[in-house]
DNA sequence: AATACTGTACCGTTCGTTTGGTATGATTGT
DNA sequence: ACAATCATACCAAACGAACGGTACAGTATT
C-alpha cells in the first residue's frame, strides 16, 4: 500500500491527539503498519508524518477553497461555496484544526509555524482579494478576511468546548452575509475576459 | 513555600507547551523545586497541578470578569471593562487561552472538558445577561455572547498563527461596539434598587 | 536477482511516579 | 525550661513503563 494512503489516517490522529500527545505505537496500531514500516514510509520519523498530514491540509486549502475564492462566481457565492467546503472539511465542527492544534503546542510549534502562518496568509489574502474584487475598501477587506478566520477558528473551538456543534454551523451560515456586508454589487459576477 | 505560589508558574508552563508537552523535569526546572517536591504539594500529580492552573484561571474569571458583568455600569462600560481586562489577561494576545489548549488534546480533553464548559458557560451567561438587561431579545443576547467568545478565542488563535497581535487587540477594541448594536439605551445605567 | 516492504527484537532516553529520607520550626508533655 | 513529638517542606535516587528510533533478517513483488 501507498505512503499517500496512510496520511489522511496521520492527520485525523494529530488533530486528536494533537503533536506531543500522539505515540507512534498508536500510529502504528490504526494504521496497521509496524514501526519499521512507517519509518520505510517516513523515514524522518513523527516530525515528517506531520509534516505530510500540514501538506494534506494545505493541499486542500490550495485545491479545494483557494480555487473557489478565485474562480468565476459572485462574491457571494464564492463565500457560500468556501462555507460549504469549510463545514465538510472539518465535519461540521467535529474536527479540529490541525493548524490551531500544532499551534498551542510549543514543539510542534517550532518545527511548523513558517508553514501553518503561509496557509493563514493564503486564505485571508483570497478572501481579502474577493472583497476588492467587489469594490471594498482595500484595508476593510483584509480585515474582514481576517475576521473570517477569527470567526472560523473560535466556532471549532468553542463548539467543541460546549459540545455544540450548531455553533460552528451557526457562525459558517452566518459569514457570506457578513462578509459581503455594505457591498453592493456583491451579487454582480465579475467579468473576467 | 506555598503550595499557591508555584501555581501561575504552572499556568503559565501549561499553556505554553499543552498537558502532554509538559514535562515534570520543565516544571521542576521552572519552579526550582524537585520532582518529590511537586508530589508534596501536588499528591495526584501532573493532573492535580494541571487541574490547579485551570482553577487559576476560573478564578479570574468569577473574582474579576462576571465581578465586572454584573456590576452597576452600563452595557458598554461594562464591555468595554471586560475587554481591558480580558487584554491585560492574555498579555494583549501573547498568552494563549488554556482552555483552547486543553480542548485541543483528548488526553487533557478527557480530564477538563466538564470544568472547560462550565467555565465557557459562565461567561457567554453574564454577557447575554447584560444585554437582555439592556433590552436585546434573548435568542440574540446568547448569540451575541457567543460570537464575543468566538471572537476572543479564533483573535487568540490567528494572532499566534501570524505573530500579529495587533488582530487581537483590535478585535477587543471592536467588540463592546459589536455587543452592543442596535441596542438604544447601551448607554443607560441600569437602575439596582 | 533486485527492490520494496515488514516483523521482531532491541537501543538509549525520558516519562510520571514512588521510596526513603533530611532539615527546620512549631507544639506538646513534663 | 527542656526534651519529645509532630507537621511541613524539601530532595536524591531509583522505579517500571513507554517513548521515538534503529538494525537486520526475512518475505513479497517485480
Amino acid at each position: 500500500m501507498s505512503k499517500q494512503n496512510h496520511v489522511p489516517t496521520l492527520l485525523k490522529l494529530f488533530r486528536q491527539y494533537g503533536y506531543e500527545g500522539l505515540t507512534l505505537s498508536k500510529i502504528s496500531q490504526e494504521t496497521g503498519l509496524g514501526k519499521a514500516s512507517l519509518y520505510h514510509h517516513f523515514p524522518k520519523g513523527k516530525a515528517e508524518m506531520a509534516r505530510e498530514a500540514l501538506n494534506q491540509v494545505n493541499q486542500w486549502l490550495e485545491t479545494r477553497l483557494l480555487r473557489i475564492l478565485n474562480g468565476p462566481e459572485t462574491a457571494i457565492a464564492k463565500f457560500e461555496s468556501m462555507c460549504q467546503e469549510t463545514g465538510q472539511f472539518f465535519n461540521q465542527g467535529q474536527n479540529s484544526c490541525l493548524w490551531a492544534v500544532f499551534l498551542m503546542e510549543q514543539s510542534s510549534d517550532d518545527l511548523f509555524h513558517d508553514q501553518i502562518s503561509v496557509a493563514f496568509s493564503l486564505w485571508i489574502d483570497a478572501i481579502s482579494k474577493v472583497l476588492i474584487t467587489a469594490g471594498l475598501d482595500q484595508t476593510l477587506a483584509k480585515e474582514r478576511g481576517e475576521d473570517a478566520m477569527i470567526a472560523i477558528q473560535g466556532a471549532l473551538i468553542l463548539s467543541h468546548g460546549l459540545k455544540d456543534f450548531t455553533l460552528f454551523q451557526r457562525t459558517l451560515k452566518q459569514l457570506p452575509q457578513q462578509l459581503c456586508e455594505g457591498i453592493e454589487n456583491f451579487k454582480i459576477r465579475l467579468i473576467t475576459t
